[in-house]
RNA sequence: GCCGGGGUGGCGAAACGGCAAACGCGAUGGUCUCAAACACCAUUGAGGGCAACCUCUUGAGGGUUCGAUUCCCUCCCCCGGCACCA
């Protein structure tokens, strides 16, 4: 198989060979330092920042897709004059290097540097115009110690508090994550062990706080499906809180407060059992003793089931009754108390009061244990009618509540605002609101992440470390012993502290922090990555931020673009910065999938390694393959069939650059002009798809949409291929067509341009200037404007005839012609339209008829 | 299960409620070549017709509209997220 073959042989100039150009041009670039951005001057700033990768070692073709088109938006905009700023780094922390370390025995940190080291080569080929002297590695004590600054900051100021909460836990592996947890029997993924839940004491970060704040959205554009998955993550509720009183009985003394959350207080008359969580705390307190078998059993079972598995409405429901009564506050009815693993111990208050008529799950679960159920909410006028064996949720501004006692013939809304305004008199209620997004637990059982800077004393308890002596530097030297469990934990010389307050011995905090803390503030480090007394230069964050975009993979939708508003919103104040939100607009890229179709990952041995596709067809043709595959917010599973069209796109845009005169043997109109064009039409008509490409293809920039972007410069490539060879060829408007075609795809295939461009030049005798130094063009509306238009002519919605009117037609001129043509007489037969509609101020006709 | 996104030719896809399938791949035929590759030109949703043209077609089924790939309802399938993967 010969590999050297010329597909310009034929013509007069030298092939295009990305091989030897590319690195040329990425050297050149370099050299100049073209990307080095002065953060001293923020006129005109456009901060660009793009996800960081976790250096999982090997770039691979997902990350070029998230990467390659931002760097054309950058170049994009510098074309339009504005001081661009777009940094790269790592994010260092994280379990994939324990991983590796346990299982090959080898250092974290020499895993995740040589890796990195790996991958700063490999994003050198793309030709991305990364600022590198703003590179952040989170896993250098450099950056860390300001996770450590931040946590004792909001410890000081109220953001920061320590509660108990359980983890999955593995007897010989510690901690598992979620997907180390295998199987519906919930086995380790390691040593096969059955995981149990463990209460363990850790630290959080109370951005519930921010619940309402991060509702708003109005500094901050986010595509919408985004903001909405935002707004149903936090999920605020309004309600009321009602406080149920424990009736006495054998076994129990009656007076005990349960306190309900509902959205619904209207239906209180409705409620006809209470169902508390597995985890709440009466629960054991409330159980009869020949009950207390089965309960215990039961909470054991909970436990073992995801949060994911408990909220399923599809799944039957289950419970156990604890033999024990609550008393209704608004009318003292005695009703049975269950525990139930639907219901959250985290949400709300842990206890629900059930109203089987009106909520789905009450009422699934009150079929299942025979439970009453009634109706206290109708629509007006049907108040007799019957609940058809379903429960009536269904919630309109004409209800009525029925058997409601006093209440009973209220409007809904009303009588819900009555009732709790009522048992507030009587101190058994109150208006709520609750919200589904929980405070941030920071705390992992890990070594691979920043250290959590607290000293346990007996003495002081749980004792800051002091500011002066950070960063707590995690130990270098790391015993694994096979095993998932934290060695931090057994590392005497890390643990073994005198306390900071009184000297006693004490022992270090072993957790470290979530990685989501280090990619919630990275981008504030990049503009000052070196800065030792502060976690940035605050005047340098306040010239250049909030970031101006943002590009990033969908499945960080919702955690990582959350936690960093909340991030933001802490440091505001604690007085570091003065803005409400990190960003200004956010993009989310589809993701790469495998061939296979599933998420890449070195385990599945699904990921695609691009150097391959480099080698062959060169950075530019890789960069503009992965723009025109489809719509950047897509993604969807990887295959590089149709990368050859591409490259022969790139491989026309250089013979039409360097050889317009040439005619090719295989066209038999080669060097002709179209039928029933002159030169003077010709001329207009390359001037015109020129600017019309131009108008189109910018705007397609500005919106991300990449694929119809380089769509439109191979239809402009097409065009101006047809006139190669003829007289027109080579000319002025050629010539511009040319020139407006390398400005266009400058940005998406850098040094294809850059090398065309220099060529250029150079023929016609000017000195060098690099293409992404000039100005994006400006479209001539002249040259785009048309003298006539084609107007669809549709009878009964089908396309009959086209017919051709002057651009400026009216729509009586429209009607006329239409009703003029003889295809569209054929068709009516004699009949006369019904209606005309003039669709978009007459683009389309339409003709209405009845047969 | 819940939240969000998607489903259009053989394939990747395009289409402010207004000409479905732009652009590209693949395929077929041709030009060039001793031949092939490369390159170039033409055709290419399905069905019918000698043709002009006609009929059908955007996951399935309903609805709104003069007109629906686009809006609404029900359902099916795929992808992302669901708080310790990042």
């Amino acid at each position: 198989m010969t590999q050297t073959q010329d597909p310009n042989q034929r013509t007069r100039i030298e092939r295009y060979d990305p091989a030897s150009i590319e690195p040329r041009w990425q050297a050149r670039w370099e050299e100049l330092g073209t990307y080095r951005t002065d953060l001293t001057k923020p006129r005109d700033r456009y901060y660009l920042l793009t996800m960081y990768p976790y250096p999982s070692g090997d770039l691979h073709i997902g990350h070029w897709y998230i990467v390659t088109p931002t760097d054309a938006l950058a170049r994009f905009r510098r074309m339009h004059g504005l001081n661009v700023f777009l940094p790269i780094g790592f994010d260092a922390f994280g379990l994939p290097a324990e991983n590796a370390a346990i299982r090959n025995n080898i250092n974290p940190r020499d895993w995740t540097m040589s890796n990195i080291e790996n991958m700063r080569r490999q994003f050198r080929t793309m030709g991305a115009t990364f600022d590198w002297d703003s590179e952040v590695v989170t896993a250098d004590p450099e950056y860390y110690r300001w996770n450590q600054w931040f946590f004792l900051q909001f410890l000081k100021a109220g953001l920061a508090y320590r509660a108990k909460s359980a983890v999955d836990w593995c007897p010989n592996d510690g901690t598992l994550a979620r997907e180390q947890v295998e199987g519906t029997d919930r086995r380790c993924w390691r040593c096969g062990a059955k995981v149990e839940k463990r209460e363990l004491d850790q630290w959080y970060l109370r951005v519930t706080k921010y619940a309402d704040e991060l509702l708003d959205f109005s500094e901050i554009h986010f595509p919408d499906p985004v903001r909405i998955m935002q707004t149903n993550w936090i999920g605020r509720s309004e309600g009321g809180e009602i406080t149920f009183e424990t009736a006495a009985s054998g076994h129990h003394a009656g007076g005990e407060e349960l306190r309900v959350f509902t959205t619904r207080p209207d239906t209180l008359f409705g409620a006809t059992f209470m169902v508390l969580a597995p985890e709440h705390p009466l629960v054991s307190a409330l159980t009869a003793p020949e009950r207390r078998a089965e309960v215990t059993a039961y909470v054991a079972r909970a436990e073992a089931q995801t949060e994911i598995e408990r909220l399923s409405t599809e799944r039957e429901k289950t419970g156990v009754a604890l033999g024990a009564d609550a008393v209704n506050p608004v009318n003292g009815e005695r009703i049975p108390i269950f525990v139930a693993d639907y219901v959250l111990g985290g949400y709300g208050t842990g206890a629900i009061m059930a109203v089987p008529a009106h909520d789905e799950r009450d009422f699934e679960f009150a079929q299942r244990f025979s439970l009453p159920i009634r109706r206290v909410v109708a629509p007006a006028g049907e108040e007799d009618v019957d609940l058809a064996g379903a429960a009536y949720v269904a919630h309109s501004e004409h209800e009525v509540l029925v058997n409601s006692g006093a209440y009973t013939g209220l409007p809904a809304d009303e009588g819900g605002r009555r009732i709790v305004a009522d048992l507030e008199a009587r101190g058994k209620g109150k208006a709520a609101v609750t919200y589904r997004l929980r405070d941030w637990l920071i705390s992992r059982q890990r070594y691979w992440g920043t250290p959590i800077p607290i000293i346990y004393c007996d003495t002081h308890g749980a004792v800051p470390v002091p500011e002066e002596d950070l960063p707590v530097r995690l130990p270098d030297t790391v015993d694994y012993r096979s095993s998932g469990v934290n060695p931090l934990t057994r590392d005497e010389t890390f643990l073994n502290v005198p306390c900071p307050i009184g000297g006693e011995p004490a022992r270090r905090e072993t957790d470290t922090m979530d990685t989501f803390v280090d990619s919630s503030w990275y981008w504030y480090r990049y503009l000052s990555p070196h800065h030792d007394d502060a976690p940035f230069d605050g005047d340098v964050v306040e010239g250049w931020t909030p970031v101006e975009q943002y590009t990033g993979g969908a499945e960080h939708a919702v955690m990582h673009l959350l936690y960093a508003r909340e991030w933001t919103k802490m440091m505001r104040d604690i007085g570091l910065v003065q803005q409400n939100e990190p960003w200004r607009r956010v993009f989310n890229q589809g993701q790469i999938l495998g061939a296979d179709g599933e998420r890449m990952s070195k385990s599945r041995g699904n990921v695609q390694d691009p150097d391959d596709l480099v080698k062959k067809y060169g950075a530019d043709t890789v960069r503009l393959f992965l723009m025109f595959m489809g719509p950047w917010d897509q993604g969807g599973p990887w295959s590089p069939t149709g990368i050859g069209g591409v490259h022969r796109f790139l491989n026309r845009v250089w013979a039409l650059t360097l050889d317009p005169h040439y005619r090719e043997p295989g066209d038999p109109e080669a060097g002709t002009l179209p039928d029933g064009q002159d030169e003077t039409a010709a001329r207009a008509a390359i001037r015109a798809a020129a600017h019309r490409t131009l108008r189109d293809a910018t705007a397609d920039y500005e919106a991300f949409h990449f694929n119809t972007m380089v769509a439109k410069l191979m239809e402009l490539s097409n065009a101006l291929f047809r006139y190669r060879g003829s007289p027109v060829a080579g000319g002025a408007e050629w010539d511009e067509a040319v020139r407006l075609l390398l400005l266009m795809l400058a940005p998406a295939a850098p040094h294809i341009a850059e090398e065309l461009w220099s060529r250029r030049l150079t023929a016609a005798g000017e000195t060098w200037r690099s293409i992404h130094a000039e100005r994006w063009p400006e479209v001539d509306q002249s040259a785009v404007a048309e003298s006539t238009r084609e107007v669809p002519v549709q009878v009964n919605g089908k396309v009959r005839d086209r017919v051709v009117v002057p651009a400026n037609a009216d729509a009586a001129a429209i009607e006329r012609a239409v009703l003029a043509s003889a295809r569209i007489q054929q068709v009516l037969a004699g009949r006369t339209p019904e209606r005309i509609i003039q669709a978009g101020g007459g683009r389309l006709v339409n003709l209405v008829v009845r047969d």
